[in-house]
DNA sequence: ACTCTCGGGACATCCCGTTGGT
DNA sequence: ACCAACGGGATGTCCCGAGAGT
């Protein structure tokens, strides 16, 4: 009624990016998006073509983004190409935080599924490490930064290009978490 | 033969892990194991109670190895906790690389879903920084620190904890990434 | 069309009463339900969140029915509370015959289990002690009260509550049959 | 090993016995008579050649006296036929007071599906009709004496053969009930 | 006599998306 | 623009029973 279509289709996409944020793609279903919002399935696939669909268009900003970023970088001058990415990259992760959050949660979400009555969660675990490797500092920024670590150490040793077996590797990511941290 | 049954144990761990890494939990069957091990689902089910429980069979030991890094660290004295931290967390990393891998690609499965006919992949996107942020190099090494500073960056943004609306975050980010990539 | 809906779900309703009568309710396949009516089993969750909820469905009423009079009798003068028991009770057993039968005949259920082959079914059994309680009559009421007889004393038996090794228990029961029967 | 093959045999029977007439037949399970014994599954089939061959066994010997009592019934004089068979079939019922509650008990595991947070449960439901039935005495014979005119109209409203919607009908049952009551 | 291992086959439940009607 | 109703399909779990082995 009141609702114009516009406005629920807006309400549709912020409960998902919400939804599957928490419950990860799969675990989210048309329904949970639906009565969360207050329509019904039907009208929600009135409005998007498919899951996949509602999916896309909340990647989609960021991706293009990230695109056009990759655009610019392509263009930079050798000698300033790194500097230029690591502060476009910083500006597009940050401005689409959300989105992103909602990619990464998935992997807690799996994570979580391990704890069922065990002690500690991961989150508890990384939080002891994020103390451990902030050197016992209580400063927000520090913590960050120790945060930072892990995510470096964690992707990097998930990429499956290198050769993670031989020890110039493992020195790589032990020398370049310290220069990160301030300790090289 | 009392062996018999360990062997196909064993194989359907080792295929588990395969593809729950590969497409998630969520999205892998108890079928799709069963059939690539070639065995039905109710023996499967004959070895593991449930599927979560082969999920928690495939992360136990990570957690356990997680957990006594953090035990160590407790009793670490604060000016070298950090090195430690770091030089232990990367060992555990990398000693539990693809079950880390599993938990997450749980994340690119996401990803991947908005794929569907679009032409860059999320991997191609990614490898696109990664060639920018170290400066074109092609040194293996060199594009390993470029995946630690987009998994840095990347992760330390998606912590809710910090407010990344502020400047100063920002500028943490960008300095901690250009210390990870020597460009300080 | 509105009634579209409701059409089906009462027939739904018809028969799994019919089925749950008949084979009992772990017996009955939601499958066997929807197949008779000619529709989806995901049609008929749609309609009843549940196979319990079907189950709840059908014996609400009755229950209620039974409640009320549990109500109205708590209020009876002792005097007559037994006699307005009877007739209360027996118009409410009647009224909801087949949703009893349905709950009984998980006995027989059971019972029939053990036919397979087996010569005498535990109806045909049944059948030639009725012709004897009954003198050898054909009379149909004559016969109604046998039955009656036969279930007063099994399911008196069978409640945990009186100690049935005792003479008296026997008695009772014995003498009461034969006043059920005119016979006393 | 201590336990002989006989033995065990005995014990598989007995908790058979008690889970059928707790769960019923379908939903007691080999696993639930093995786990109870303390004996693996297998082993109970290679007692019994099946789930079935199980419930036979425990419903053999009161048929078999049923059917040695019918035996008697059909060369009684028409006379006395009736006394006997009360008699008789009051004895066999109360031999065999288990194997019925196991066989009736279906019926209540039935009814009992629907309870599920309610407040009366069937057997509190029946527990008040007894006591408007028994005129409020407390006595437990007459007691028992309501609890068999509960039985005599349940099972006979739910035999199909008589045409239950006549008045006669429903007279019938309440005048056997007022006589079993001696209320008549 | 007893167990480990395994498969075929249900079954209840959930989910996505379509269709017809309003 | 919206929704009730419905189907096709998949999934995790359970269960009965069969062999091979000891």
């Amino acid at each position: 009624m009141a609702r114009s279509g516009a406005v629920l289709r807006g309400q549709l996409l912020d409960v998902a990016l919400r939804l599957f944020g928490q419950r990860g793609f799969r675990g989210t279903s048309l329904q949970d998006i639906a009565k969360e919002v207050g329509c019904s399935k039907a009208s929600l696939l009135y409005h998007f073509a498919s899951k996949e669909a509602i999916f896309n268009e909340l990647l989609t900003p960021s991706m293009t983004a990230f695109d056009a970023l990759n655009e610019t970088l392509q263009n930079a001058p050798t000698p300033v190409v790194a500097r230029q990415a690591v502060e476009g990259f910083v500006d597009v992760v940050i401005r689409y935080r959300q989105q992103i959050a909602m990619v990464l949660q998935q992997a807690s979400e799996a994570a979580e599924a391990s704890i069922e009555g065990n002690c500690t969660t991961s989150e508890q675990r990384a939080e002891l490490l994020v103390t451990a490797l902030s050197g016992r500092s209580t400063d927000p920024y520090v913590r960050l930064r120790s945060r930072m670590a892990i995510g470096a150490i964690t992707v990097a040793a998930a990429s499956p290009e290198t050769d993670m077996s031989t020890e110039a590797a493992r020195q790589e990511l032990v020398d370049g978490a310290l220069r990160l941290l301030c300790l090289a």
